[in-house]
DNA sequence: CTGTTAGCGCTTTCAG
DNA sequence: CTGAAAGCGCTAACAG
């Protein structure tokens, strides 16, 4: 196998005999007479040409491509977004550059430089980070940026998410309708996670409506990992004033619980009510089915794109803006109907 | 805001009067008088100037780069490979590209020519296509490739897997010394994957040194997917003369597998036993725990990742080498013990 | 519509 | 060790 070098616009032009330009131009989708545009066809077809991307890049400063950021490829949630994502920028004859930040933001600061060389046109980000520090590199360059399901605590940026507040005042009020009241949370907290910590204010307002006061112990707060959710269940279920339900606010944690859950013996309803975040099939494959509040995952990645390729199209500065999407509570047998 | 150009290797010359060529040389490592380093260094600090990849890849041919194309990046089974062969990239230096190729030949082609855009220095691929078509212009343009859990029908590519027909046979063995003899099979075919065939055979194998004949209802083959899975199970479990158990052969035919028997009402191991593949924490989810086959995933990632980065140092042509790891069989509850 | 001429930012001979 | 000059493959003026 011999290693051929790739076939250069010089050769087409050899090839037809028509100048660099009117090729470039062809490539480009320019007019060129018809007759041309038939031999320079001929001549791509002949050699196998392919533009290259990157000599191309290298003047227009434009790649045709999107970075997209995640906290960690090893999440069942990230993936799902990402399999969104590449859709959407497939459907607009975009390239797609996929990092994985580890869940550690020196990866993730890494990871943005890295995309800021392969000259992106744009990212989305999932972050891990929650100072835009990390992100300055592409402010710098004037590189639009859409957070996604995340923002920042000092955020000025592009950003398409739900209502994590709100959303978690529903679900604790569908706890509370149940005649539930003791009710504990787990929780990514605010040093971890902004989100998480939006999720937790939104427990808190709903248990304080309810006139309920929450005991320390019921509070779980932490790491965004399955680690944490495991570990912060089984404390729970070993409390000697046990909470009759409990409120997962990611996916990750979600896990955690049921895995914690399934180790002690207890069953769902019956022992402990439990009402979890991100579905992603989990809802099915344990028993009972799960009560889970759904993200619209597929709609967030979306507009992501969407919003992103707006800003790569136009040259001006815009306001960021912030699309805050709701999220539906979907049904299961995993919370009991408590008498009084 | 201003969009600030990056500065480029000319603002260092003309703030240290040094000429391109001693830069450049510094940039890469070569040798430079203390002085004129002390001088770089200090223009490249006070410029923020950081190295154009994309002129330099243009000039060299080489990205620091090498592209990852899974079958879905939705799987978890992916996303844990992603995960460690970004480690074990990063270690060296490497950037990565990862790509998704959403289950489809299609999509998996125009990856493929995605990453030849963007001249990277090398592939690791875990193929949906079972033909080696799609690498050709891999192959054509000396892109070394290295193939991981999945080889191809016709392959002459290096490749990283399991013993998929010896680790079912085991599988299926530690079924038969259970005393089970009514064994079914889930499994991804021939048609649609070849290691599916291949820990298909392993079955067989087992099947029939135990002297066993296997009824053309308990060889369930077709796609590689959670509903594939799903619906096979559903149907086995529905069987006049039900298997006592079910092997399944990969990750997202488990989960399915998993989902319809919750469904059905019916207990694993009393009323059926389940041997499953590739864990990825569901044994601990389900109960009762699953018996799993699960692969070497950490040692399989990182070691495509070493023979990748090998054939990419040296250019001489090599012949594919094929690395066949031996997977473990985690115990647990789901396999009943026959008396008989 | 087509061709000529400059570069994009970097590396790499080859002299000095 | 350093510098001048040539080019990687392409696009973008600007004339014709």
């Amino acid at each position: 196998m011999t290693q051929i070098m790739p076939a250069t616009i010089r050769d087409i032009k050899a090839k037809t005999g028509l100048s660099l330009a009117t090729i470039s131009k062809y490539l480009n989708g320019g007019n060129v007479l018809p007759e041309n545009k038939v031999r320079i066809e001929a001549a791509i077809k002949e050699l196998h040409y392919e533009v290259n991307e990157i000599a191309r890049g290298l003047v227009t400063n434009k790649t045709r491509t999107v970075g997209v950021v995640v906290y960690s490829v090893e999440s069942l949630f990230n993936g799902t977004l990402l399999h969104y994502i590449g859709n959407a920028l497939r459907k607009e004859k975009y390239g797609i550059l996929i990092c994985d930040s580890c869940n550690d933001e020196g990866i993730e600061a890494e990871n943005i430089r890295f995309l800021m060389n392969k000259k992106v046109d744009g990212m989305i980000v999932v972050p891990v980070s929650r100072q835009s520090g990390f992100l300055q590199p592409a402010k710098d360059a004037g590189v639009p940026v859409v957070l996604l399901d995340r923002s920042l605590r000092d955020a000025e940026f592009d950003c398409v998410k739900i209502n994590n507040r709100t959303t978690a005042f529903r679900a604790v009020s569908l706890l509370l309708e149940n005649n539930h009241k003791k009710i504990a949370v787990i929780c990514a907290d605010d040093r971890n996670e902004w989100t998480g910590y939006e999720r937790y204010l939104g427990y808190l307002d709903a248990m304080e409506q309810a006139g309920l006061t929450v005991p320390e112990a019921y509070r779980r707060t932490g790491a965004h990992s399955i680690e944490f959710g495991q570990k912060s269940m089984r404390e729970l279920l070993r409390l000697e004033e046990r909470p009759t339900a409990v409120f997962m606010t990611n996916y990750e944690i979600t896990l955690g619980a049921v895995m914690a859950l399934n180790e002690s013996g207890m069953r769902c309803p019956e022992d402990i009510s439990m009402l979890g975040f991100d579905d992603l099939i989990l809802s099915h494959l344990v028993k009972p089915q799960m009560c889970m509040v759904v993200q619209p995952m597929k709609e967030m990645s979306e507009k992501a794109v969407e919003i992103l390729l707006d800003h790569i199209g136009s040259k001006k500065e815009e306001m960021p803006v912030e699309i805050v999407m709701s999220a539906r509570i979907a049904q299961g047998d995993s919370v009991a109907r408590l008498t009084s």
